[in-house]
DNA sequence: GAAAAATTTGAAATACTATAACATTTTCAG
DNA sequence: CTGAAAATGTTATAGTATTTCAAATTTTTC
């Protein structure tokens, strides 16, 4: 692997937040859904970076530009997002992170770095295909995966942990 | 598959809770470390079936036998207990489930009937290896696995959805 | 076996995460 | 415009987990 991939080096995020927002609007154009302005900031907060953010630091920066939000606000914005796949919640960390692939079908991974906290989302055909075999093998019907990994980046395994 | 894994079929439950008990005594052993009766009862609390029990369910089921429990009373129990491979903690249940090969160095695989409840941990090497594998692909060291599959396992399956 | 150290437990408070319930406002179809 | 549907506001509360400090118990060391 010569490059690594988006959250492990520096990039213009800013191309990824316009990404994010650009696939938001079209995906809600087609699933005939609305993106409020609400929904939208939340979107926008949550892809402020590739870490995970709290339900309740999201309600903090709503609140912080006077918004009035509650609970509830944040919440019923997440859940939006989640059903047209323009997020992930990440249980291990009752936290949500930008979808990396809107749009297209998949079932998520997560690499989760506990040093910087960043988050990658893979497409592992290998691993969907080969969880899928192990549940048949039990007659398991599989409706969701969740499967996060938590361990070091390669930009933290490099550095001294100065973090 | 002619025989299915346990928790889909009827079986001395018991055994299990005593196989459980017997691994936790030896494991807590050789550990050097003290299975005290608070420890062994919340350990039998979540071996009373193969559903995983939130911890202010056994909290409550502590307090009901006359013992004065507060939360951190089960949260270090519990804690305890995972430490030491005796129980795993389902995270997008919040709940905790006894571990079906304790002693052994597993990845858990949960697979979690949404219908009636249950859990069945497996042990998937084809699983682990292609999540090492694709982990490996993207530089990352992996340290945890959370892997959890929610479904309808094949018992709810075969029957009419009187749940 | 007694004192010191380490581990475990008790107890109260609090933090963090998420949802319920109902009123109000906004949007959209006809 | 008007009624229905969708979205938001608001208050309260449920559910999950940790912090903190004191007390008791067990283990170690002398």
């Amino acid at each position: 692997m010569v490059t690594r991939a988006l959250p492990y080096r520096p990039h213009n995020h800013q191309a990824c937040v316009n990404q994010a927002l650009d696939d938001a609007r079209h995906i809600c154009q087609q699933h005939n859904a609305r993106l409020t302005p609400t929904r939208q900031r939340v979107l926008e907060l949550i892809w402020q970076s590739h870490r995970p953010l709290g339900a309740y630091d999201v309600l903090a920066q709503l609140a912080a530009e006077g918004q009035n939000a509650a609970p509830p606000t944040v919440y019923r914005a997440l859940d939006f997002l989640q059903q047209h796949g323009l997020v992930h919640r990440i249980a291990s960390l009752n936290a949500f992170v930008g979808c990396a692939h809107p749009g297209k079908p998949h079932t998520g991974m997560f690499l989760i770095c506990h040093q910087c906290g960043n988050v990658l989302e893979l497409s592992a055909p290998a691993v969907s295909e080969a969880v899928r075999a192990a549940a048949d093998r039990e007659s398991f019907r599989t409706d969701e995966v969740t499967l996060e990994i938590s361990g070091v980046c390669p930009r933290c395994q490099a550095e001294p942990a100065d973090d």
